[in-house]
Order: structure tokens, then C-alpha cells, then sequence
RNA sequence: GGGUCGCUAGCUCAGUUGGCUAGAGCGCUUCGUUUACACCGAAGAGGUCAGGAGUUCGAGCCUCUUGCGACCCACCA
């Protein structure tokens, strides 16, 4: 027997995936041909309407997905372990369900988060940023990210991703920095771009400035302090007023009160003298300033805080830098100049103490804005910074989102992004970090002519210097915020361009977690419209947090990280997909443990043994069953992936599969190195091409159900596809796996393999097997693919098979079932019950006038492993069980029953509280006028058979 | 201040438009090595569905309310 005792997936893994990918079963260009139904050579789908093109039925023809790029230098933490699991299972769902599947991996260049590192290793090597310029070090960070590449990308191979790795986008290829330079330009052109000296979050420690989005506010512990104004002007009064940032009064325009506020109402025009300084500033009536607060009465530092710098905006107020972008003072009076922050607000303090200013102070907890990265404390800073003004995306984005143009997944989401861009701000492009895209911006050089304008668009960011029409202009040196550019993630992945139908945008889905909802899924809604006019993607599924298996977040301080290829290498990649997906649902934060992980390798395992228990079935089936299937498939021995087991050579290891094409003898050539599909590769980038699959295999030989158990086993596999593909519709991934998992294990194995081992339906054990192993294909890709190429008469890859079809059977033979399994159910339950051991064994079973006994002897022998099986024949006599329709005995002495009182006592009981419930519910009229009839109906029938059960009981209870 | 989510078995979670006796995995108890699988099989215990009120013939599900917990946005002189 060529299959081993268990399943083990470090044996078969990366040969099955060399397979694949050798076959090119990934890439929908190589493996489909033009859909030419009307046979006049031009793909229909680029001939027909696209509205109708991508139905929303059950068979899309083409499913597009891409991969939210994993950072091209890093290692996958569990968050890619899900998200890969997730798309993975979608996009191997469509292929089988015939779909023209593309699934796009990405790189990212990760541009802050690998600038900072390699940062820290350009400052553990004694050199600092500022010796380079930034071309300089562009090319320093990109040699340092090509040295650490591609570990991701095996590490999404080894998780099984079915991504055509062809069409690997890296972030900062050159058509995503084409496709986002014509969208800047175009915004540029639009008026949508403006250049403008704002507040911006900047991290002082790493030297750039940040979105809205990028910022952390933490609440920490603070200082409000009382600070005495005088009034000037030969007044002799003065304010008071609060701040928890002493140190930037020597940048303060204005001290301001609100216009309500009675006290101040007289004071509003009149200046003040600024402690410590010569300078005098007004006092202004502005809304701001919250009487309730505080003394009611606030400095206004335009420079250094955002609410100052919108007060300063609408009193026409300078602004006065007075913090260093490396946070030191300046503009501020000799001694005060040069000292940190921290140095320096310690000094004012003292000051103003000293000069009796100093009026109060409490403590107090407010929240204060942290880099995400470093934690240090973001300082407001003045800057002139690239902005989009996104007031109009961000209505279109809406107007499509009210539209319900995107579906979510969880629903609220639609919700929570429209609530969002309602109150989204004017977003800061500029990052002051070498490693990005940069901004193809130039500035005209002072002293050129004046007509000019002051900047302008050109593509030539290699140049640090241009010149136009005879002026000279120098590069902006500042680089793209890196959801800029991603927010064209879904345009660039699948080569949209302008004026050309593209069968795969929209995508039909885009799956990513829910924490950049706004940051990125929000933008690319916006860049899509911006750009094509078009929704990127028809669906959103967002996922939530992987939390620990105590619902902790996982972090590496607390040292509680889970590395997900540990657990790949532990229990294989299918057990880690099993388990990662169970249990989890869109938008929600959940726990995880490796326990998941071993039910996963534990389904595996059961799966591998059914289908050796079912080869072992066909092996026994012996030399006819073997002659006929050489006859109807042709020569299936000497296919690649043979291995010969049940035949001569068996030398070859189990599992070890060759990397080739496809096993199919009757197939067509796949497109793989012939000249059509090199020309096709290379224009591939801008066009690509729609085909259909050519790699399809299968044929089934036909059965006929011979058993009760068959037809069953019949109507829950159909049942259990509805199920899944059900969910699948509806990104119910938790739910399939389920489905599947008690299909597999709970009715598949327990009931209908169990009765398979006397009766052996050869042709619909084989076509049960491979509806089950196709079904958990897309979410265990490894262990199917192991065991398809393991069983004898199996053709091609599993990966490209057919998504079943619904199997024929007896309806009513499959009901009765049911009523075997209760049966069958009830005798086990009794034996276990009986005072003893190994009942099974002792007590024979009998029947009395029951055809569907007569007729299953043999089956409920099997199934519940009595010794005998036998019409009654007589008298009752033994242990009449508690079934209402049946009458059936164990055949146990006097003895045994007389012990087994107490239990049948407890059980008419327990039926008869049953009873009574069902006897209420019917004595209301309400009930039985209003519900729907089909349910009082079964009500009474409930009722009725509860009394034949109990009646019946009891006289077994009499007998005793 | 605005918004979102959660509270169901010891643990982690399902429960799709309200409808039979509320489910699963793991854990737990008992029995069992029967020629696929101990990564196994059989049987079983365990739940006032956070509390309260309402709508309904009927509520885990709908409405209101209270409590506890998590998160996001804005603000916090």
C-alpha cells in the first residue's frame, strides 16, 4: 500500500507546490483560452457589454483578488497567514468553480517602516542620513531591501498561495510609478494638488512629517499651568492663562476669549504683554476659547498647535516658528536660544516663577500624539507640504458607497468608511524620507524670470536639476506618502489603462484587514473613481486582529507572537489554514490557538485515511475493476504522477510527486513555451488576454445507489456543497470549514464509509471521494492535491479540477436513512447504558413486523457491531428500546433489564416533560390560529409520536 | 463629544429573513484497541443566551433600557 499510515505534510508540500507552479496552473493567461463561443475569433468578453459581462450569479468567469503586498524585505507575521488563507481559499474556490482566476501578489517597499530600519543600521555603522543625498541612499535602501528579498515570497508559496507569480507587482515597479505620476499630474492639472505651508504631525527623531492617519494619540499625564498676561495700554488688570506648553509662548500671536464670555467681553481688542519677551500681542474674541475651561482665556501659538494655527487663520495672526525641526529653539531670546524643549520649558518655568507669573498648576490627563513607529512625541511643525484637497473624491467616493456599488463584509463598514469621509481632511503626500517615490515636482530657481510659475510637473525625478522653456528649476526633494501610491494598488496589479475593457477591474473582491480601512481601502476607493471612473472592487472583506489564545493582542514586547510558519512546519500548511480560518469572522478581532491548528492537522490526517481505506477498496476491487478502467480512460498507468502503487514498481517514495504539467494524457497542449503564448506574455503587461482552461479532467464512471446509506450519503454531500458554496457566496469561511469538517468526519466517515466496509460501491466511493476532496480543496490545497495524485485513477491536478456536480440519488431511501441512524443510535446509547462491558458483543438485536429492519439486517449489524441481528419470532422478551415506530428488543436476560429500571424510569420522565411542552403550545389558540400550519402540524405529530414513546415506555417499565 | 462592535457551555466561537428539544471545536466523564485513522471509535455531562422591560401565538435574534468590556474618529489651552 503505497499510503502511508498517516498523513504528513513535510513530505509532499513544496514538491506539490514546485508542481503547480511548473505547470503554470496559476496564471490565467497561460492556462485558458479565448472565450470564442460564437466562433468569430474575438473573445466574447471583449465584445460584449461589460455591464453584463461580470454577473453576479453563482459562475463569475473571471475572479480578480490581489494581495495587499507584504513588506518585500520581512518575514509573514500571522495577519499574512490569514489574509493568504483567506484569498487563497476564494481564488482556488473559483478556479474550480471554472473562473478564469487571477490572484496578484505584491511586494512593498514598505517605505517608512524600512526606512527606519535601515536607518538604525546606517546609525549602528556611525553614519547618519544627512552625509548622502537622497539619490544616494535610494539606491543604498534598495540594494539593502534586494539583499533581504524574497523570504516572503517563499513563505507565501509555503502557506500555498496560488498567485500567478508572473505578474508579482513590487511597489515601486516602474508601471506603478507611471500609473501614479499620471495621476498626480492629473490631479495636478485638476487643481486637485496644492502646495501649502500647514501644521503637519513631524516626528522630530525621524526627521518627516505624517498623514492624519499615521499619528497615535495616547493619554498620558500632564501639567496645566497658570500663566499671568498683563494688559498694557495703562491697564492695570491682566489674564491668566492655561497651557500644558509653556515653552511656545514665546511663539504666541494672540490670547484668546470667547465672544459669550461675559468677564473678558471689554477686554477684547486690548493687547497684552508676552511675559519674557518685549513683545506685546492682542486679545481676540474667537470660539475656541471655551469659557467653561480653564481660566476661559488661551494663548494662541499658530505655529505649534493645529486649533492655534485655525484661530491664527481667522484673525489674520503670523505665524512665529519657535521649535526646530530637530527640536530645538529658535526665534525665541538669547537664553533661551539653542535649549531642547524640555530644557527650555524647565527655565520658563523657573522665570516665570521668579517674576511672580507663574500663577498655578495641576495635574491633569490629556492625550498627546506619538509616532506609530518610534513613540516619540510628534511636534506640530510648520511646513510647506504637497495636498490634496479631497473634498470632491471624497463625495464621489460617497455617492458610490450610499449607492451600494461596494459590498462589505462585515456590513457596518460601509457605515463607519461614509462617517469617515464625510469629516476627512485635506491629506499631506509629503514624506521627508529618501525611500520612496518621489515627488516629480520642480521648483523654479530664485532670480529666473518672474512669470513663470513657481512649480512645476515634469517625470524627470532622476535629475535634481531640470531646465524648461530656458529656466532653471531643482527637484523637490520630498517623496510620496506610501497609501499614495498603493492607493492605486488594484489599478496597477491588474494593468488597467485608459480606453481599454479589463475583464479583471474591478476586482470582484479586495480582502484586507480592517485596521486600514481608512488608510488604504478609503483611498483606493477614491484613486479607483479618480482614475478609471470605476469602483476598484465590487466587495470588501475585512478581517480582524489575530489575537492570541487569550484574546491579547500579540506583541513582541509581551512576547506572545505566534509565528505562523512554525505552526506550517509543525502540523503543514492545510492544518494552519483549517485552523486559522475556523472560528473567525469578518471584522472581528478573535483569539487563536495552536489547538485550532491540531484540529486542522487532525482533519487532514482523517482525510488521508479515508481515501486510503477507500484505494485499499478499489485495490481489493481487483483485476476486473482494473481492466474496465484502463478500457474507458485509456493507459492510466503511465501518467507522470504515477507512482505505481498497486502495480509493479512501487520503488518510487509515496507522495513524491515530479514537478510537471499535468498527468492528463487526453489533454490539450497547454500554451506553456510556445511561440503564441511568448508573444501573449509580453504584451500581457498592458492587455491581458481572457481564456478558458483547457487543464480541465474528471470523468466519472456512473453508479447506482445499491443501499439506504448510499442515497444518504448522496443527499448530504449535495446538501454539504450548497452549503459551502453558499457561504463562499457570502464570505462565510468559518462556516464552510465546518461544513465541511462534520461532513467529512461525521457523516462521511462514521456512517457511510462504516456501512461501506461490507457493501463496497466501487464507482460511487470514487466519485464520493473526489467530491469531497475537491470540495476541501480550496481550503486544504496540499493534503487533496497529496491524496489526488496518490489514488490510482485520478487524473490531471486537483487544483484544476471540476467543482462537483450534484449526485443523483433516491430521495426516500436517503430519508430512511435517518431512521437507521436512529436506530442505530439508540441501540449503542442502550448497550452503553446496560450495567457491563462489551454489551456490543453479548446481546443480540431483534425485530418484530419491521420491513425496514428486515430489509437492513445486514447494515444495522455492521453499524452497531451486535453479534446478531433476527426477527423476533414469538414473544417479546429482553429490553424493548425507546423508539416510537420501531419495535425492537436487545436480547438481554431478566436480570440485566430489571437493573436497567432506573434509566428507563429517568427517560419517561424526561420524555414526558417533552410532552407537556408540546401539549401547551397546542392548548394556546393563538398557536395553533396564527402560526403557519406546516408547524402545527409537525406539533401534533410531535405530540402524538412523544405519546406512543412514552406508552410504549411504560409498558416496557410494567414488564420489569 | 461622534461612531462601531461585543457579552451564548469551563475556553474560543457559530447560530443567515423570529419557528421543533440553542450548536461546533477544544477541554471534561464513561466505555472501547472492531483488519483506514489513538492525529481513533462509541456514549455522555455541561447553557435562566449579561440584567430588566416591551412587541409577538412564539424572542438568542426585533424595540427600549441598565450594566460590563473592546475599538475607531474628533477634541482635550
Amino acid at each position: 500500500m503505497k499510503f502511508a499510515s498517516s498523513y504528513e505534510p513535510n513530505q509532499y508540500e513544496a514538491d506539490i507546490y514546485g508542481a503547480w507552479e511548473a505547470a503554470g496552473i496559476f496564471d490565467p493567461k497561460l492556462t485558458t483560452k479565448p472565450i470564442d463561443s460564437d466562433g468569430d475569433g474575438v473573445d466574447d468578453r471583449l465584445e460584449s457589454d461589460p455591464s453584463t459581462d461580470r454577473q453576479e450569479g453563482e459562475n463569475p468567469r473571471t475572479f480578480s483578488i490581489v494581495m495587499p503586498p507584504p513588506n518585500a524585505n520581512g518575514n509573514l507575521h500571522i495577519g499574512h497567514g490569514l489574509t493568504v488563507a483567506l484569498e487563497d481559499s476564494l481564488t482556488r474556490y473559483y478556479r474550480l468553480r471554472g473562473a478564469s482566476s487571477w490572484y496578484i501578489p505584491g511586494a512593498d517597499h514598505a517605505g517608512f517602516e524600512t526606512w527606519v530600519v535601515y536607518e538604525r543600521n546606517l546609525e549602528a555603522k556611525g553614519h547618519t542620513r544627512f552625509e548622502f543625498d537622497r539619490d544616494e541612499l535610494y539606491a543604498r535602501v534598495w540594494d539593502f531591501v534586494a539583499e533581504q528579498r524574497g523570504s516572503m515570497e517563499l513563505q507565501l508559496r509555503a502557506l500555498g498561495a496560488s498567485c500567478s507569480w508572473g505578474d508579482l507587482t513590487f511597489t515601486l515597479d516602474e508601471n506603478v510609478i507611471d500609473r501614479v505620476y499620471t495621476t498626480f499630474e492629473k490631479m495636478w492639472n485638476d487643481g486637485l494638488i496644492y502646495r501649502g505651508e500647514k501644521l503637519v504631525n513631524f516626528c522630530p527623531k525621524h526627521q518627516t512629517a505624517f498623514a492624519d492617519i499615521e499619528v497615535e494619540h495616547k493619554d498620558e499625564k500632564g501639567t496645566l499651568w497658570d500663566i499671568e498676561y498683563k494688559l498694557v495700554d495703562g491697564f492695570a488688570t491682566s489674564l491668566i492663562v492655561s497651557t500644558t506648553r509653556p515653552e511656545t509662548l514665546f511663539g504666541d500671536m494672540a490670547v484668546a476669549v470667547n465672544p459669550e464670555d461675559k468677564r473678558y467681553k471689554d477686554l477684547i481688542g486690548k493687547h497684552v504683554k508676552l511675559p519674557l519677551t518685549d513683545r506685546t500681542i492682542p486679545i481676540v474674541a474667537d470660539e475656541h476659547a471655551d469659557p467653561e475651561y480653564g481660566t476661559g482665556a488661551v494663548k494662541i501659538t499658530p505655529a505649534h498647535d493645529f486649533d492655534d494655527f485655525e484661530v491664527g487663520e481667522r484673525h489674520s495672526l503670523p505665524r512665529l516658528q519657535v521649535i526646530s525641526e530637530d527640536g530645538h529653539m529658535i526665534n525665541v531670546p538669547e537664553e533661551y536660544e539653542g535649549l531642547t524643549t524640555a530644557e527650555c520649558r524647565k527655565k520658563v518655568l523657573k522665570d516665570l516663577k521668579h517674576q511672580g507669573l507663574l500663577k498655578g498648576e495641576k495635574k491633569i490627563i490629556h492625550s498627546v500624539a506619538h509616532c506609530y513607529k518610534c513613540g516619540t512625541v510628534l511636534e506640530p511643525m510648520l511646513k510647506e507640504q504637497w495636498f490634496i484637497d479631497v473634498e470632491k473624491l471624497a463625495k464621489t467616493a460617497i455617492a458610490h458607497l450610499e449607492a451600494g456599488d461596494i459590498k462589505f463584509h462585515p456590513a457596518n463598514k460601509q457605515k463607519v468608511l461614509i462617517n469617515y469621509l464625510k469629516n476627512l481632511k485635506d491629506w499631506n503626500i509629503s514624506r521627508q524620507i529618501p525611500w520612496g517615490i518621489a515627488i516629480p515636482m520642480f521648483r523654479k530657481v530664485d532670480g529666473s524670470a518672474t512669470d513663470e510659475p513657481e512649480w512645476i510637473f515634469d517625470r524627470r525625478t532622476n535629475l535634481k536639476e531640470i531646465e524648461k522653456g530656458g529656466v532653471k528649476y531643482v527637484r523637490d526633494e520630498d517623496t510620496f506618502d506610501t497609501w499614495f501610491s498603493s492607493s492605486h494598488w488594484p489599478i496597477v496589479c491588474t494593468n488597467w489603462v485608459e480606453e481599454n475593457y479589463n475583464p479583471y477591474y474591478p476586482l470582484n473582491v479586495m480582502e484586507t484587514g480592517a485596521d486600514i480601512l481608512f488608510a488604504w481601502v478609503a483611498r483606493m476607493i477614491m484613486m479607483g473613481l479618480y482614475v478609471t471612473g470605476e469602483v476598484p472592487f465590487k466587495e470588501v472583506y475585512l478581517h480582524g486582529l489575530v489575537l492570541d489564545s487569550k484574546g491579547q493582542k500579540m506583541s513582541k514586547s509581551k512576547g506572545n507572537v505566534i509565528n505562523p510558519m512554525e505552526l506550517v512546519a509543525k502540523y503543514g500548511s492545510d492544518a494552519f489554514r483549517l485552523g486559522i480560518l475556523r472560528g473567525r469572522s469578518a471584522g472581528m478581532n478573535q483569539a487563536f490557538s495552536e489547538q485550532s491548528v491540531v484540529s486542522g492537522r487532525n482533519l487532514c490526517n482523517k482525510l488521508w485515511n479515508i481515501s486510503r481505506l477507500i484505494q485499499s477498496f478499489v485495490d481489493e476491487n481487483g483485476e476486473k475493476e482494473s481492466k474496465d478502467s484502463i478500457s474507458k480512460h485509456g493507459a492510466g498507468a503511465d501518467s507522470h504522477f504515477d507512482n505505481g502503487r498497486g502495480r509493479e514498481s512501487g520503488t518510487e517514495i509515496p507522495g513524491r510527486v515530479r514537478p510537471t504539467r499535468c498527468k492528463n494524457d487526453d489533454r490539450e497542449p497547454t500554451a506553456v513555451g510556445d511561440e503564441q503564448t511568448e508573444s501573449l506574455l509580453s504584451v500581457s503587461r498592458r492587455r491581458p488576454a481572457v481564456f478558458k482552461s483547457t487543464l480541465r479532467n474528471t470523468t466519472f464512471d456512473s453508479y447506482t445507489t445499491e443501499n439506504m446509506g448510499e442515497d444518504w450519503i448522496c443527499r448530504e454531500l449535495n446538501d454539504c456543497l450548497s452549503q459551502v458554496e453558499d457561504d463562499m457566496k457570502n464570505y462565510r469561511f468559518s462556516e464552510a470549514v465546518e461544513t465541511l469538517y462534520s461532513t467529512i468526519w461525521d457523516k462521511y466517515a462514521d456512517w457511510f464509509l462504516e456501512s461501506q466496509k461490507i457493501f463496497k460501491n466501487i464507482p460511487l466511493l470514487k466519485q464520493t471521494l473526489e467530491t469531497i476532496l475537491i470540495a476541501l480543496h480550496p481550503f486544504a490545497p496540499f493534503v487533496t492535491e497529496a491524496i489526488w495524485q496518490n489514488l490510482s485513477w485520478t487524473k490531471g491536478f486537483i487544483a484544476v479540477a471540476k467543482w462537483p456536480a450534484r449526485l443523483n440519488f433516491d430521495p426516500i431511501s436517503a430519508e430512511n436513512f435517518e431512521n437507521i441512524r436512529t436506530i442505530v443510535s439508540e441501540v449503542r446509547a442502550t448497550l452503553q447504558a446496560l450495567p457491563g462491558t462489551n454489551n456490543a458483543k453479548k446481546y443480540g438485536l431483534l425485530f418484530d413486523n419491521d420491513s425496514l429492519m428486515q430489509d437492513n439486517q445486514m447494515l444495522i449489524k455492521i453499524l452497531t457491531k451486535v453479534p446478531t441481528v433476527n426477527a423476533l419470532n414469538g414473544a417479546p422478551r429482553g429490553l424493548r428500546l425507546a423508539l416510537a415506530n420501531h419495535e425492537l428488543y436487545l436480547d438481554v436476560p431478566a436480570k440485566v433489564v430489571e437493573d436497567y429500571k432506573d434509566s428507563l424510569t429517568k427517560h419517561i420522565l424526561a420524555v414526558g416533560r417533552e410532552l407537556d411542552g408540546l401539549n401547551l403550545r397546542m392548548m394556546n389558540p393563538n398557536y395553533v390560529e396564527k402560526a403557519p400550519a406546516h408547524l402545527v402540524l409537525e406539533t401534533k405529530q410531535q405530540i402524538a409520536e412523544k405519546e406512543k414513546l412514552i406508552s410504549r415506555l411504560k409498558a416496557q417499565l410494567s414488564l420489569i
